[in-house]
DNA sequence: CTGGTCACCTGGAAGC
DNA sequence: TGCTTCCAGGTGACCA
């Protein structure tokens, strides 16, 4: 699930929910996600949390003496629940506080659970990641110089957390039918003008898939609702063979670095 | 530096 | 039904 807009409504949701609250515990039942676990209680219990962040893709959960970093992989959730909930066969870690918890559920096991004293932002995994898409110094003329002299495909580009985070292969998909851009074109190849339109398109995307998930914000909390219901109808992605929404013509898929990518050979050039 | 490929994991769907 | 194959929303490490 997670892009850029899924993480923001984790934010929100689990924000609304620790912040204030004091760590109590931690339980590590699978160390063994992307890089081995190391939160522990010994460092955690008795900090309280002071506020959830994001960058990129990355969760930071501010704890005053240093930050827990989380990222979700590509099949991680955190949901908020009471704390005897039993755990499942994929709920590798709680953060217990009080009588709640923060558990991460995480099939793959791709995501990140990470303790970090110090700057977080200069963190290895944080230090060199690219431009906030929807921060106010994104525009078409950041987008612009990012792309000159870069002979990737744009939507290649558009993946590359070391220029812009946050943006995965979803909404990279949807951004550029949005913005009528065909994917394989060179990014060096696009001109002002295109990319304030795609830079638009970008910030629109995102932010309407952030309001869509916004409204199951409650369902962060409590045994009951699955997060992850708010679908966007999507334009492209996943519609191969399907008619384009817009004028009919047949949505295609190709292989970039070894992703899907659909668009429409129509209305994207 | 850039650009391209691989590896890390599990589960679900499709194919035979 | 059961086995095999393919595919999946991420990204750091490694190579030429």
């Amino acid at each position: 699930m997670p892009e850029l807009p899924e993480v923001e409504v984790t934010r929100r949701g689990i924000a609304l929910h620790l912040t204030g609250r004091i760590i109590s515990g931690v339980a590590v039942r699978e160390p063994r996600l992307r890089w081995r676990v190391n939160a522990s209680a010994r460092d955690l219990k008795g900090l309280s949390v002071r506020g959830v962040a994001r960058r990129g893709k990355y969760l930071l959960i501010d704890c005053g003496a240093g930050h827990l970093i989380v990222h979700l992989g590509m099949s991680g959730s955190l949901r908020v629940l009471p704390r005897e909930t039993p755990p499942g066969k994929h709920d590798h870690f709680d953060l217990q506080l009080g009588d709640v918890l923060l558990r991460l559920r995480d099939p793959r096991r791709f995501g990140a659970v990470l303790w970090s004293t110090g700057r977080v932002e200069q963190h290895r995994l944080l230090a060199g990641l690219g431009i906030e898409p929807l921060e106010r110094n994104f525009d078409g003329g950041r987008l612009h110089t990012l792309t000159r002299g870069s002979r990737v495909a744009i939507k290649q580009l558009l993946m590359d957390a070391k220029r812009i985070v946050g943006v995965g292969n979803i909404y990279a998909n949807e951004c550029l039918f949005q913005a009528g851009i065909h994917p394989r074109l060179q990014a060096h190849r696009l001109s002002l003008s295109r990319c304030a339109r795609l830079a638009s398109e970008i910030k629109a995307t995102l932010r309407a898939a952030i309001r869509a998930g916004g409204s199951s914000l409650r369902d962060y909390s409590g045994a009951g609702g699955e997060l992850g219901c708010f679908q966007m109808r999507y334009s492209v992605y996943d519609r191969e063979g399907l008619q384009c929404r817009r004028c009919g013509t047949p949505i295609r898929r190709v292989v970039q670095g070894q992703r899907s990518t659909f668009f429409c050979p129509a209305c994207q050039r």
